[in-house]
DNA sequence: TCAAAAGTGTTGAACGTACACCCATGG
DNA sequence: CCATGGGTGTACGTTCAACACTTTTGA
């Protein structure tokens, strides 16, 4: 039992991680990887590795998540929290600083023959501590979608309304209305038509407006109600 | 210029700061000591330091602030974001994760002689990028304050509504009414009567109900308002 | 009896949800 | 002309801000 070396007894290594979420197949999934290695071989492991020398954590985690997919595809990246359980890695003394990534619905990012996407509802074998962090991204992924335009980076450059509740549908993981969903995006200005319309399939049925998100960068669209300065 | 072991240029140090606020005379203030020595001599930095062997984050950040404060004294702390930028410390290449303390109104923790409270709003000359991440914890603030209780950190074991508006006034930055400060606590269950009142002061006025904060853990209560499931 | 401070009642606006109804299309 | 899916109109509930008014106290 002697894998550490000295040094890792006085400083952790650190390393990055992100959980990239997707809406594909009408569920929302997240981008793992298969360990070949022990510990926690055969087990699903988020996608990172460590920070080099000069970057900052976010360039770390792009360099790592460029080695899955097309960082092209990213369309927003934040960071989530820093996980720094002594025990969290049974190997090595590691630091993790968890991002969430979010790629547009559509794209199909090549990705290497180890790596796969999962349900987020129906999560493989996960290692480490990274089942906790799916779980922490899609909440965080969750508040924002209400009270931030957070949609423009899951739904595809556009789409009808019907195609925007399905995403939210699946990441939100409840019912949501395509009307109110309307309404909701409508007032908020996040967002707006683009004057094209989608005409129906073979089923009949009235053509739809196409829309896309007037902003590609995240903002907070709904201040809190609850305590805000008076006018 | 030898002051960088070669260590340091594959694997970076790992330090914990906290932003402990509270209130005092009417404003928010934040916990800092002064550098003694370069870099920085003579600026304001926030407390804390480096990660040791088998401790977590928080772990850290309590041990180390214990040096500043009697750590039972704060009454919250969480974890804001972690600073990488591998210029932030122009000695050596250092990540700092960075973490949010409350301490309630009235205590007075004793302090070394290095250290003092200032003003958020008006801040010495920081050390490092200690300022931004002031300003950081003040702004998780005052979202919490908005959407959880997070309020029973702040304010003392028990209040009257005029003193909990000062609690919160002074931690927005903007105006608050009493009345409806009540009315948005009362509804959700945050506050709640203690049964005493405070007898009026020499000035007269009619007595003013006690109350307190319903629970001392942080607890979301305004669950977001807009794509909330169907109930 | 008056000023001060606290508390209550009430109105109105903003925001979301629910749901009925209308519109445009394909077969 | 009817089923299908999209869009509009409207009513309602909840939440909160604003403000007038009432209550209780000290001097």
């Amino acid at each position: 039992m002697s894998r550490k070396p000295a040094q890792e007894s006085t400083k952790p290594s650190q390393a990055t991680l992100a959980v990239v979420l997707q809406i594909r197949d009408g569920t929302l999934q997240v981008l793992l990887w298969e360990r070949a290695r022990e510990p926690y071989r055969g087990s699903w492991a988020l996608p990172g590795g460590l920070l080099a020398a000069g970057e900052t954590l976010e360039d770390s985690i792009r360099r790592h998540l460029a080695a899955k997919v097309d960082v092209r595809e990213i369309s927003h990246l934040e960071q989530l929290a820093t996980y720094s359980d002594p025990d969290r890695d049974p190997s090595s003394w590691e630091l993790a600083t968890a991002y969430l990534g979010l790629v547009q619905l559509g794209l199909d990012p090549d990705v290497p023959g180890d790596t796969r996407w999962h349900a987020v509802d129906d999560l493989p074998e996960t290692a480490f501590d990274h089942g906790e962090i799916i779980l922490a991204g899609r909440e965080r992924l969750r508040g924002k979608l209400s009270y931030s335009n957070a949609g423009f980076a899951l739904a595809p450059p556009s789409f009808t309304l019907g195609e925007l509740r399905e995403v939210y549908v699946a990441a939100l993981g409840h019912e949501v209305s395509a009307t109110n969903l309307r309404r909701v995006l409508e007032r908020r200005d996040v967002i707006e038509p683009t004057g094209e319309r989608r005409p129906s399939g073979r089923t009949g049925g009235r053509p739809a407006e196409v829309f896309r998100f007037r902003d590609r960068q995240l903002a907070i669209t709904d201040p809190f109600a609850a305590l805000r300065p008076r006018r």
